[in-house]
DNA sequence: ATAGATATTGATACAAAGTATCATTATGTG
DNA sequence: CACATAATGATACTTTGTATCAATATCTAT
């Protein structure tokens, strides 16, 4: 069984972020108009590579209003260029998303966020759902470690 | 391949709550005091059988004060009798849990949760993580459905 | 049983992460 | 340009907690 599973564990993609699309671009396709403001916004984002916070990125744009972040980054939710991930204790935090599904780890000690896609646990959960009484319409998995980095530096 | 994978995901067990501890001990054998408060809380969560949020819990219990009912909560967490889980909102919602390393079902309509373990999950996803630099120390899981109840009923 | 040390409580304030209102402003369209 | 509509921002409000701290309950030792 152990064999077999290290056969089956092959295609783990942490690869790097491929070039960024042009958010706005993406927000006027879905009918949105390109606004001052959320070409603020977005560009501060298409900068950003690991997580943020949104207050992190009002704090950024004091000349945007502190709704008009939330309401511009839901949009990016929406469609689905963000994903929506939870710390530990459940604090939100925003990251960049990739085209494909994938999942996320999180540093507890440095809140750093990776990503990762392994198309074996999602054919796991696939079955693992088809055993479950109702309809699966989504699943949530967030790996959390000690990266390498919080590993060397000494307590704190 | 997919073949084996039936052969895999054998083990999913969705079996009904045991005999439910006595969470009050719990508490007194880690050391805090039997106040009535806590009685309370704990007798309220002991009948309580789905998930539920503390506020809820606070206004089932008007005569123990509202900071109480979250420490006290968070007392059980910590014990591992409760496990906080999130829709997927990010609302959060508890649970009495088993003793067992287990994930939850929600139902995204009516917001009831269910358990379930499966051994494969957990293989793989510690396979996953010995691929992933860092030292993996958790994850979270949550499946996403619409339950059969759901389902038959009519649009609302 | 009483006293003193300590843990717990609850009222209140505060904080983080948003959402609802709504008058004002910007944008797109004809 | 004119008008309809979308978007903004200030503000208030909500949810899910946590911090303070004086008052109270509980434990322990006498
Ligand atoms: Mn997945
Ligand atoms: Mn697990
Ligand atoms: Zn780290
Ligand atoms: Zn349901």
């Amino acid at each position: 069984m152990i064999t077999l599973l290290s056969i089956m564990i092959q295609n783990i993609n942490t690869t790097p972020r491929a070039s960024r699309p042009d958010l706005l671009a993406i927000l006027e396709d879905q009918g949105y108009r390109p606004t001052n403001q959320r070409r603020d916004v977005v560009s501060l984002l298409e900068r950003k590579g690991e997580g943020f916070t949104v207050e992190e990125v009002s704090g950024e744009l004091p000349e945007v209003g502190r709704a008009t972040v939330y309401r511009t980054i839901k949009l990016l939710l929406k469609a689905g260029v963000l994903c929506k991930l939870a710390l530990p204790d459940g604090a939100p935090k925003y990251i960049m998303a990739r085209a494909e599904h994938h999942h996320h780890t999180v540093c507890v000690k440095c809140g750093t966020v990776g990503e990762f896609r392994d198309t074996t646990v999602e054919r796991v959960l696939r079955a693992v759902g088809a055993e479950i009484p109702g309809e699966i319409v989504g699943h949530r998995m967030e790996l959390y470690l000690v990266c390498l980095d919080c590993q060397d530096r000494p307590e704190g």
